[in-house]
DNA sequence: CAGTACAACTAGTACGTACAAGTGCCACGT
DNA sequence: ACGTGGCACTTGTACGTACTAGTTGTACTG
């Protein structure tokens, strides 16, 4: 703490242990007997050498055993184009959207830079990092963006935010048309004849609110306000879990329940099963994210896909414009969600129990 | 492909759109009245500087919105201090391992660059990445390193490998004592009464093979040879699916199964679950490694834990020896691990079905 | 045959920082 | 008065690459 040199043991400290230093273009431009500019030239694959200098220098730099100094070359050039990424690899929908920037990146000419919030990193912390190296736009997933980690507006780098837990001024939003989803979520079960449909909400977590709000809207638009139950929740499993344990404590369970996220879906299935309640039979369950998690055979949950690499391509494009159209305008990209249906969801069951409300 | 440059959209390709550049030490030299060389001492947390110019310096850098520019230190810096770290983002307890690394990471003074192996990008891209990067060593979890990546010896940086898939002379290892672990696993199994102990096993994976040959030695150790059986899978939950829906089309399940690790034995789990089985009344099952997943509350899963912050200290260890105490022989290092019991593990059944077997 | 165009190259410098080797100044002792 | 030592600071250079502005040599044009 408060040592920007970092504490370590002294010994060795000056230079690796034994370790020959590795070879430059300067080396491979002796060697084959040219000069460094040159060497650099057929590395950056331009005009200006000829076949054979080419094919000379490539074979010099593979027996020396060369590589490009990725410092050298950040500090040189005049664009880094590197796109730095916050994210948390606890969600397996955040990971999905991660794998899907690589490709995304690079078909824009961007590489990436990865930086993981893990509990014993701030995202301060991990944010100057992605500075220090010269990330030109800062792409975060699903995190807590707090816009005074940016100290100063000189030399601020693009941000793009894919499900933000709050939206930021001066930044570009892809989110999710949670409504949609949401409402798609109960169409859904209300075409299978549920009334009784509760909703465990992700609290404060990313999009968490406009879900809740939108299965509000949802049952109200088919006129089921007095059936609107919204248990507090997160986008973890023991959240479902905990929620399941008070739904069986009580005389009547709900005929369907809409999680927060797939991961909460699992715990809300996995603690039914449990109790020997029958999914879909006796209660209907749809996730959020159609995440792998969703898609594993003894899990087979309905869910609300949002689509991990249009997110990412979409994210990628939008730092893109920034960077290299020049736009300074704020943009805010919803995507549409679709319901992808498995076999968690089913026809409600008929109420087995002495009660007002009737099948269908 | 083939282009090293990237291809991109040529619009802007020169300069970030209207973005003005960062500010560098000189600025706040310039602005504080000293030269670069005394902002860089202060920076450095180094004597030679009076506490009244560390003020006025750190205040012009905060004025400034100054951030340390990683590329040039990297370049100037004899030592990088970096620990370049290849891993997948896929198994909970690789995740855990990265996450253990950075703390341990900072004791010993250095600084992690992550890079995800994704389908998308071999391993050797990867690595390249890392080495581009001025990494001085590699971790590398549960992944097949392959030695020939590394070009030619010089400048070769010291690799240390959690768990691999297979061991490589020159490089340092830590893994687990898997017969060990299986040895637990069993024995408490046996304890509880169990004789007909079943183990899926992780095919190539990594520890897969000294998991089952710890499974075969344990089982013959308690007389239970005839009572071996392999089930081949890998490390992920549909494998668990899939031998559970084989077992369950059989007349007799086995009493107790032993699976590669926690993610397959979810599968196992939650399969037979679902088909009516009742764990661990029926059917008792472990799994290996201890993640998150095993400690959820609905899953309650007896694993053999292997220590993930333990795993990443010895790591970090083995590099710095390398590093700053210039060992050279390689180091072979064993962890042992320990059986948590939970829930999903009981007393074996008493046969409902004919059999020669006897309780007990 | 002079002039020009082009391919194939080289020289020189800048990027932002770290580090080695100074320089000036003041207090101190004798 | 003179040296001595330490503090606070500066100068200069190097790190490995990218990029601009040359400099050759050769072939081609009219």
């Amino acid at each position: 703490m408060g040592d920007p040199g970092g504490t370590g043991p002294s010994v060795g400290r000056g230079t690796p242990v034994g370790r020959p230093k590795r070879p430059t273009m300067s080396d491979i431009a002796a060697r084959v007997g040219v000069s460094q500019a040159l060497v650099s030239l057929v590395f950056r694959n331009q005009p200006g050498a000829s076949p054979d200098t080419r094919r000379r220098v490539f074979q010099a730099a593979e027996e020396l055993g060369y590589r490009p100094d990725t410092a050298a070359q950040l500090l040189r050039r005049t664009r880094s184009r590197q796109l730095g990424v916050l994210f948390t690899m606890r969600q397996p929908h955040d990971v999905g959207i991660v794998e899907a920037l690589y490709p995304a990146a690079r078909n824009h000419g961007y590489t990436l830079v990865l930086n993981a919030m893990v509990d014993t990193r701030d995202e301060r912390q991990a944010m100057d990092e992605l500075l220090g190296l010269r990330c030109e736009a800062i792409i975060t997933i699903g995190t807590t963006f707090e816009r005074r980690h940016l100290a100063t507006d000189v030399g601020r780098p693009s941000v793009v935010e894919i499900n933000p837990l709050t939206r930021a001024a001066g930044t570009d939003v892809v989110r999710t048309a949670e409504r949609n989803g949401m409402r798609q979520a109960v169409d859904h079960l209300v075409a299978q004849g549920h009334r009784a449909i509760a909703h465990i909400d992700g609290g404060a977590m990313p999009g968490a609110e406009e879900r809740r709000r939108g299965y509000r809207a949802a049952m109200r638009h088919h006129g089921l306000a007095d059936h609107i139950r919204v248990h507090p929740g997160d986008y973890t499993e023991e959240s479902g879990a905990r929620v399941a344990r008070g739904l069986l404590a009580r005389p009547e369970l709900p005929t369907a329940v809409i999680a927060g996220n797939d991961r909460c879906a699992h715990g809300l299935l996995g603690t039914l099963l449990r109790a020997g309640v029958r999914v879909p039979d006796d209660v209907s369950i749809v996730g959020y994210d159609d995440s792998q998690l969703a898609r594993l055979s003894f899990i087979d949950l309905t869910s609300v896909r949002q689509d991990a690499a249009e997110a990412a391509e979409v994210a990628v494009r939008a730092a893109a414009e920034r960077l290299d159209e020049g736009r300074t305008a704020d943009r805010d990209i919803v995507l549409d969600p679709t319901l992808v249906v498995r076999g968690s969801t089913g026809p409600a069951r008929t109420r087995s129990t002495p009660d007002g409300d009737l099948l269908r």
